[in-house]
RNA sequence: GGCCCCGUAGUUUAAUGGAUAAAAUAGAAGUUUCCUAAACUUUAGAUAUGGGUUCGAUUCCCGUCGGGGCCA
């Protein structure tokens, strides 16, 4: 596509110069594609030539439209529209590219420009609660960002840094300690995050009534949330962990043991996966080291009192805190650290985080500082800042417990799964197996597909109805489709009809709709550049959406079977066969598997 | 208070400065002796508001109103 769409630009380049003697570089030629209610697959846009050429819109268009006809092999007609010149292609040349795609597949997808070394980090997750809703938008953003990546031919890392240690482990631990009266994930057949969860909120609502007593008493708020004896003991605790005493260590691992047990297994169940782990526990001290190299350096600066900043005012940023008075670290530091250590370990070009919104100004400050560092990989760090999930009640809040839990939100999505293709009853010969891979197929293909088709920059709307709906812009939709062309395979396999590019060399013209179904075929490349680009598994969905409905168009248009032609009979088999594997391929991108029946 | 982001059909989302703003869903009306109707076709419906730049603005700039976030 992209070689036509060159072509087409330098025949224009041409055709300037030849009827207008105006000289215009191809590469500066700018084509759009063509609306749909108006024949034609590239549009040229004349308006921005009037001036230069001193002719009007349309005359610049007829006038380049009829030297593109006789110049320009590939065109096989024009219109003009106010100031758009439409370009028709010849049917001959998208079934040329076609038989092209189809000796090829996937060999070609992968080729776009330099192969970059890029580690992106996803999920982070905090040990001491389970996921949630926002953490499968991380997820799924993280793992598909991961794989568009690499499809358009980089070498990716993915990375998780786990949020091991803290206070708000200590809360749970010592909850667990006071409440838990030896309590395990399986004497209780409780999952080992939910366990672990169901203590930080033990600790919550112990170390509340706490405040409300020390209240009752006459103690100020503020001082009695510092007061309460829980979070006293909780903070000693996280002292006892940093100075390494074996009890604590012992009760932490056991614990966050159960969690890792527990993350896994949802891990497993929605397919993500990662190829580095890094926990806090190991990097937390990790940053001071490059305090100290900014102090030298001179770009960083010792308050009186003894803490470390950086003036980031020329940078449009604040003066930014990077060391406590007291040596301790704060957030930022240890990012310092962990950023170098990635370095260390992968020499990256580019380091992504999938991390939400809410923490752009964090990122900006990580970035202009490692830039004052001079880090040689400051300008590879990327902040894929994605937007928050909204409940149609509004945010998600865990104080009003409106938080959405992943592992339960998949089970009711596996449930409405198995209860929709019940209804429709069409897989009587499936083993229980086979249905219960296929509800999990629909389910997560639904779940993924809701929560990727947005923008990732854009706050989003989690609606629980529509995010199991099968019809419209959904997943199932696209997997259907996909499932559709699957039993035409079957059928022709039956009926030995060859679909190989030999067996329709002679078809020379195409329906409407198979037209379209070329086009956009020839399009998959540029999509993935374009969401590998962009960082958009939305432009992926959208394209995948865009196939399935311009597909299901042509099978309800053309009857495939009844076609006696044995070679257009053989094309649209192999027209088939191709967006099947492009389905397949693009909805692999979003983590997304597709069914061979449904 | 300072800084940042967002306002598009009833609803959820699209649109490198280009055409009559595109889909989905909900609404209305249809399509199955024929390959999976979880599909397809037709229909009605929107750029928060006031200016500016431009041949042309949902897009860029400024103001107003509304929503969200970050920094203490």
């Amino acid at each position: 596509m992209k070689q036509l769409e060159a072509q087409i630009a330098q025949a224009l380049s041409q055709a300037l110069q030849d009827t207008f003697q105006h000289a215009f570089p191809a590469e500066q030629i700018n084509l759009q594609p063509t609306r749909k209610e108006f024949a034609g697959t590239f549009t040229f846009v004349t308006f921005p030539f009037t001036k230069a050429l001193g002719k009007g819109p349309e005359q610049i268009g007829q006038a380049l439209g009829d030297s593109l006809v006789q110049h320009a092999p590939q065109v096989a007609g024009y219109n003009v529209v106010k100031g758009f010149l439409n370009i028709e292609i010849k049917d001959s040349v998208w079934l040329q590219l076609f038989a092209e795609q189809v000796s090829q597949f996937g060999a070609d997808l992968a080729k776009t420009g330099q192969k970059q070394k890029v580690v992106v980090e996803y999920s982070s997750p905090n040990t001491n609660k389970p996921l949630h809703l926002g953490h499968l938008r991380n997820n799924f953003l993280g793992y598909s960002v991961a794989e568009i990546l690499k499809a358009a031919g980089n070498d990716v890392v993915k990375a998780n840094l786990v949020n091991d240690r803290g206070i708000h482990i200590c809360k749970s631990m010592i909850a667990y300690e006071k409440f838990g009266q030896g309590e395990t994930p399986e004497s209780a057949g409780i999952k080992g995050d939910h366990l672990v969860g169901k203590y930080y909120v033990e600790f919550d609502k112990a170390y509340k009534a706490e405040i409300d007593q020390l209240v009752a008493q006459g103690v100020d708020k503020e001082q009695a949330k510092k007061q309460a004896p829980l979070m006293l003991e909780a903070q000693e605790m996280l002292q006892k962990w940093e100075q390494g005493d074996s009890e604590t260590i012992a009760l932490w691992q056991k614990m966050n043991g159960w969690v890792y047990d527990g993350f896994n297994a949802t891990y497993t169940n929605i397919g993500v996966d990662f190829d580095k782990f890094y926990y806090e526990s190991n990097t937390y001290l990790l940053g001071k080291d490059r305090v100290d190299e900014g102090l030298a350096k001179g770009v960083f600066f010792k308050k009186p009192d003894g803490s470390v900043w950086v003036d980031l005012t020329e940078e449009g940023l604040d003066e930014k805190l990077l060391l406590r008075a007291d040596g301790t670290s704060v957030y930022i530091t240890q990012d310092l650290g962990t950023a170098e250590l990635k370095y260390e370990d992968f020499g990256y070009d580019q380091s992504l985080y999938v991390v939400a919104d809410e923490q752009n100004y964090h990122f900006q400050v990580l970035k202009a500082v490692l830039k004052k560092l001079q880090k040689p990989y400051a300008d590879g760090i990327v902040h894929l800042s994605y937007g928050m999930v909204d409940l149609p009640s509004g945010k998600m809040k865990s104080r009003e417990g409106t938080v959405v839990d992943a592992d339960e939100l998949v089970q009711e999505m596996i449930d409405t799964a198995r209860q929709k293709t019940d209804e429709l009853g069409k897989i009587d010969g499936f083993t229980p197996e086979e249905a219960q891979q296929l509800y999990h197929t629909l389910a997560m293909g639904a779940l993924k597909y809701f929560l990727l088709k947005v923008d990732p920059k854009k706050r989003m709307l989690f609606n629980p109805e529509e995010s199991i709906e099968f019809h419209g812009n959904t997943g199932p939709f696209v997997q259907y489709t996909h499932a559709r062309i699957a039993a035409i395979q079957r059928k022709a396999a039956e009926m030995g009809i060859q679909s190989e590019t030999s067996a329709f060399e002679g078809v020379t013209d195409l329906h409407e709709t198979e037209r379209e179904v070329l086009v956009l075929l020839n399009y998959a490349e540029a999509t993935i550049a374009d969401a590998a680009r962009n960082f958009a598994p939305s432009i992926i969905a959208q394209y995948a959406f865009d196939m399935a409905k311009a597909y299901n168009r042509f099978y309800t248009e053309v009857p495939i079977f009844q076609e006696t032609n044995a070679q257009k009979l053989s094309f649209r088999i192999a027209l088939s066969r191709q967006v099947a594997q492009t389905i397949k391929r693009m909805m692999g991108l979003l983590g997304i598997a597709v069914p061979e029946r449904m």
